[in-house]
Formats: C-alpha cells, structure tokens, sequence
DNA sequence: TGCCGCATCGGGAAATTCCTGATGCGGCAT
DNA sequence: ATGCCGCATCAGGAATTTCCCGATGCGGCA
C-alpha cells in the first residue's frame, strides 16, 4: 500500500517542524509539503493533491478553516484533519459543517495523531476525545437556556471577534462594509444568545473560546 | 563533550512529541524529561537537574514563568530557554528579569534553536530576533510615560477589576459607596494611563496581568 | 406555499461616555 | 512650615452609544 501523502500546515515554523519529524517517523506516511499559512496550503495542496491536509486553525491571514473550505471545494480527493489548540465549540461547528474529516486538539497523544490519520485515510471521521463528547452534549439534549452553545452565525462570529479586539461599532461596520445599525443588530443577537449583557464578558467569552488571544 | 540535558516542557502533547522528535535529532542533545506543565517541569527538574530547562509559557496551572522562577531560584546551575508563540512585551520583560538565558518564538526556524540552546549552554544569553529588537526598543531611548508600568492605585485597580469582571459603573459604585461619577473618574484614569482607549482591551489586559480570570 | 432564520437597516428615547473643572487631604522636599 | 503634587472624591453638560421597537428581502425546508 502506498504512503499516504500529507499537506502539514501550520505558521509556527517550530512547531511544524516538530510535527514533521514525528510524522516523518510514523510508518506509511509521507509529508509532501508544508505551508505555513492559509494561502500557501491552498496553493499548495492544489499543487501536490495530498491525501490529507493537516491545517492549524490560527494561522495569520487565511486561517485554516477558511483554506479547508477551499481545498475541500477544489480537491474533493483530499481529506481535511484539523488540528487545533482551541476546543472551541465555534470553532468545532464551523469545522464540522464544512465537513472536514477530523478535528484533533494539539494536547492528543502522538498515537492519537496517528490513529486520527488512519482513521480518516480510511474515509471515517476522527474527534479527539474531548470534541466528540462536546459536540454529542451539544447536540443532545439541550436546555433553551444557560450552559450549553449558542452556535453564532458566520456574520455574528466575525462581529464578535472584533467586539473583543476592542473595535468600535463604526469601526466594525466599516472594515465589514456594513450600517453601524447592522452592527449593533449583530451585538444585540450575540449577547442574548450568549445571555451576556456587557461587554466584558463578551470578551472573556471570546477569549475563552479561542476566538480571540488575551494579548494584542 | 557529554551531551547536554534537557527539559521539555509544553502543555500540548503534539507539539511537546514534535519539539522532542525535533530535539533528539539534534547532535548532542539529549531530553531527559518531559512536563505538560509547571508543577510537573518544576518537580521533574528537581529530579534530574538538567543543563537546560526548555519551558513554553502558556499552560494550565503553574506557566512557564512561574515554572522558571521556581526552577532558577532551585536549581542555579540550571539554565532556562522560554519557548513561546507571543513576543508580547509583558512576558519578555517579565521573563527577563527573572533571569532566563533565552526567549525563542515558536516560529522560529529549527535552525535557531539550535543556535538558541548552544548559546545557552555557553552561557550566553538568547532571543529571537523579533524580540531583541523589540527589547532594545524598550530599553532605549524612553518617553517617560507609556511602556513600564502604569502602577495604578488601589482604588484604581479595584474598579479596573470590576470593570473586567462585567460590572457597570452604577454597580461599582453601589459597591464601593461611591459616586458613579467617581467611578467614571477612575476608569477613565486608568485607560489614560494604560493607554488603553476600549474596555475591550481593558479585560484582555486585565486577563494578561492576572487581575482577573477569563473564565467566571 | 408558507414559515423561519439570517442579513441588513432605521427611528428615537434612554443611558453612558467624554471633557472640563473643583475640593480637601496627606506626604515630602526645600 | 510651606508650597507642590498626587490621590480620592464629585459635578455639569455635550457627545456618543446603547437599547428597544420595527421592517424588508432572500433562501431553505416542510
């Protein structure tokens, strides 16, 4: 059976090179490019045609859901594994409706990196542990109200993101192109959907989420 | 030469299994224990004294920082590199005056780390590049206001808190029997000093200087 | 076809922020 | 001892923002 070709994506250059090396070492596998942001691993997925695209979520620029969806529109051969270090319920949904075939969290053991590849080699899904039971509560029985997600619309999610930054609401509308009104539309859904009423919290939550770094 | 001893202490097991894969392919290295976080790097370094201890910053519980003053307040002998993925200049500085031999960025090439662990050996001390422009910067020629520290005052720093937690001005000043235009005062002497012009960046900063925590 | 969610925008009252003072008090330096 | 300065405390009023209603077009789905 031949190797299985690997796209590796990742914008920390000692952190791929890390993973390269432990890739490198498992049995079958074949890393045939890396890309250290979103653009170049869709240029160079379109390029290589991998079997799988490893891509890290944070990346600057073209993060890496964003470069799944592209990747995943133009090469339907090639299966998306992604590895994060956020078990972000946003990020989960968002990666998950795209239909990425794994999500595997960056504190998974280096066999689980493995199983992950195979599984999804093989055409299956692969969650790290701690994903899969989050997206079964999630999906599960839910009460209407306080613990459980608020899935975010595409539009609410970016608003929030530069809420937490500390943009302004004009600010905001005009980097999106949008009426400041809007906006403040988009504000109000999030905190009754959160069920936060001030922004400070809005920011924790974000930064809870990995939506947002507590620095710059 | 016996080859040097080294810690490697990082949260997320992949990148900790990568860093490694990374290190051991490195001539004269030799990782003698692994932590995923500041207790264990703490304990572990105890046990083996190693040459170098290799600590990210971000991890739960116990970080890097505080793992490091630990270590270099036990263990003198034992040098220690900051691995981490933020130049931010409150970590940089606070990992300076600790005493640390190094700050890496983790996207720096392999190439430079292992430039960064023989200088360290050598008992030179090393930065990222980024880093080392960013410190000169700060050290040199300075306006005596904006970069240091903006002590603020007690009371300050108790609406500053506040504040991140949520609460409105009305609610502090209820709580703190003061006036709510007192209240306004504080806070807006305190972005005045932090030079901090949202509340957004105000909980991040908070967040970041321990004030408060961005979960409850 | 009809309902619902999403994206988008407005009006207008209510609340908050922002800017500019102002006072008393205690330390500390000359 | 005397003046200066920072800190704690508070106000007034203008400028913004938030908040609460309401509205339209569009696409999916039952």
């Amino acid at each position: 059976m031949k190797p299985l070709r690997l796209l590796l994506a990742d914008d920390h250059t000692l952190v791929r090179a890390g993973l390269r090396a432990l890739l490198d070492g498992i049995e079958g596998i074949s890393v045939v490019a890396e890309a250290n942001n979103g653009e170049e691993a869709v240029a160079l997925a379109a390029q290589h045609q991998p079997d799988i695209a490893l891509l890290d979520i944070t990346m600057p620029g073209m993060n890496g859901l964003q470069a799944a969806e592209r990747i995943l529109r133009d090469l339907p051969d090639t299966r998306v594994l992604i590895l994060s270090m956020h078990a972000s319920e946003e990020y989960v949904t968002q990666a998950l409706k795209l239909g990425v075939s794994g999500y595997l969290l960056k504190d998974a053991a280096t066999l689980e990196l493995q199983a992950a590849l195979e599984a999804v080699a093989s055409g299956a899904t692969y969650l790290s542990p701690r994903i899969t039971s989050q997206v079964l509560q999630s999906t599960g029985l839910r009460q209407p109200e306080a613990p459980g997600q608020a899935a975010l619309t595409a539009r609410q999610l970016e608003v929030l993101k530069l809420l937490a930054l500390g943009r302004s609401i004009k600010e905001i509308a005009f980097d999106l192109q949008l009426s400041p009104k809007t906006v403040e539309t988009y504000r109000a859904q999030i905190m009754d959907r959160l069920g936060i009423h001030d922004l400070a919290s809005l920011v924790r939550y974000a930064i809870r989420n990995g939506l947002i770094d507590a620095n710059a």
